[in-house]
RNA sequence: GCCCAGAUAGCUCAGUUGGUAGAGCAGAGGACUGAAAAUCCUCGUGUCCGUGGUUCAAUUCCGCGUCUGGGCA
């Protein structure tokens, strides 16, 4: 499989490959080979993978791959600092401007449909526009059901347009909606629309291995088990005696399936039956973002 | 060989005081612009083990059989 084929296309823009697929499909070891043949580097968009300590769990490149071809966007930051697809979108895009800037192209691989979004797409994401004091009233607010019609009542009246989209019960996006409303004074659904005419100074070749979903979660399962072998239990302790689980990054898959063995809720086969599960359902999702875009090549590997 | 208890959705089981059945899990489909590995929405017809009987009507009650547990010899 020669996936420099499937950039001979010509544009007036850079072709800028991105590799992109559901987890355990592959994705690292096609980028790595693809960035040994162009002779370049690799940009993640992997929304767990950016955290340090959290290695085996989040499937990181290794040491010596890392060695192999350089990596951007990996293991930077400390599992307790925030971060968003707008930081995503801006630390990234930086970088992507250098390359181009130097007449190299990067390659960018990673599984998080909306980072891949960020990057591809023409997005709004470069204006301030939250208030982390704000969104947590909002969060108290919503902590009953009551409350939780009460904002969507709210939006309803301030955004119907961005309402009309958003289901009730998704309180996260509501919280949000609604938070930009107050923070800006303007509409969620008119920041997308603006966003929507910027263009992007480069062009993007998206290429997704494709698998039957059978085998797919067969890989799924077996590297599972390879993680386990390779020392994840001890990982995910090690961060639960530094880090609070309520964390986003503590969310990730491969981490919070273990907090109810620690508590001796379950047994660890239990938690290992959850956790290739949970993957399996989040495996499933990422195809669900997947397939719905057009532009996304699938080849066979 | 005898006694008891089961046999219902892929799995675990609930249920129908007799009017052809429903939860959890698994699975499938979908949404997605600042927590996204998060969050959220939708989807359940299956010889109710087989067979005979009672009955207007049996998956439900009764008999027999088969299988699976457990107990006694």
């Amino acid at each position: 499989m020669n996936l420099r084929n499937y950039l001979n296309v010509s544009s007036d823009k850079p072709n800028i490959p991105f590799i992109v697929g559901p987890t355990a499909s592959g994705k690292t070891d096609l980028a790595i080979k693809l960035a040994q043949d162009l002779d370049t580097e690799i940009i993640s968009a992997d929304s767990m993978a950016i955290y340090k300590e959290m290695d085996i769990g989040t499937a990181k490149p290794t040491i010596e791959e890392q060695k192999l071809v350089k990596h951007h966007m990996i293991d930077f930051l400390s599992p307790d600092e925030p971060y968003s697809v707008a930081d995503y979108y801006q630390d990234s895009s930086k970088i992507i401007s250098s390359f181009l800037e130097n007449d190299k192209v990067p390659i960018i691989c990673g599984g998080t449909g909306l980072y891949i979004n960020a990057l591809t797409l023409p997005y709004s994401l470069d204006k301030e526009n939250t208030d982390e004091q704000i969104r947590k009233e909002l969060e108290e607010i919503s902590k009953t059901q009551s409350g939780k019609a009460e904002l969507y009542k709210e939006l309803l009246k301030v955004d119907p347009e961005s309402a009309k989209i958003i289901h009730p019960n998704n309180v996260k996006r509501v919280i949000r909606a609604l938070e930009i409303f107050k923070v800006t004074g303007r509409k969620k659904s008119d920041f997308d629309r603006e966003g929507k005419s910027k263009e992007l100074d480069y062009n993007p070749i998206i290429l997704m291995p494709d698998y039957p979903r059978e085998i797919l979660y067969d890989r799924i399962d077996q590297r599972v088990d390879k993680m386990i072998d390779l020392g994840l239990i001890d990982e995910v302790k090690k961060l639960d005696q530094k880090y609070d689980r309520s964390l986003p990054s503590m969310q990730a898959i491969g981490y919070k399936e273990f907090f109810d063995y620690f508590d001796g809720k379950i047994d660890k086969d239990e938690a290992i039956r959850i956790l290739k599960r949970n993957t399996r359902h989040f495996a499933k999702r990422q195809l669900t973002w997947f397939r719905k875009d057009s532009r996304i090549q699938k080849f066979s590997n």
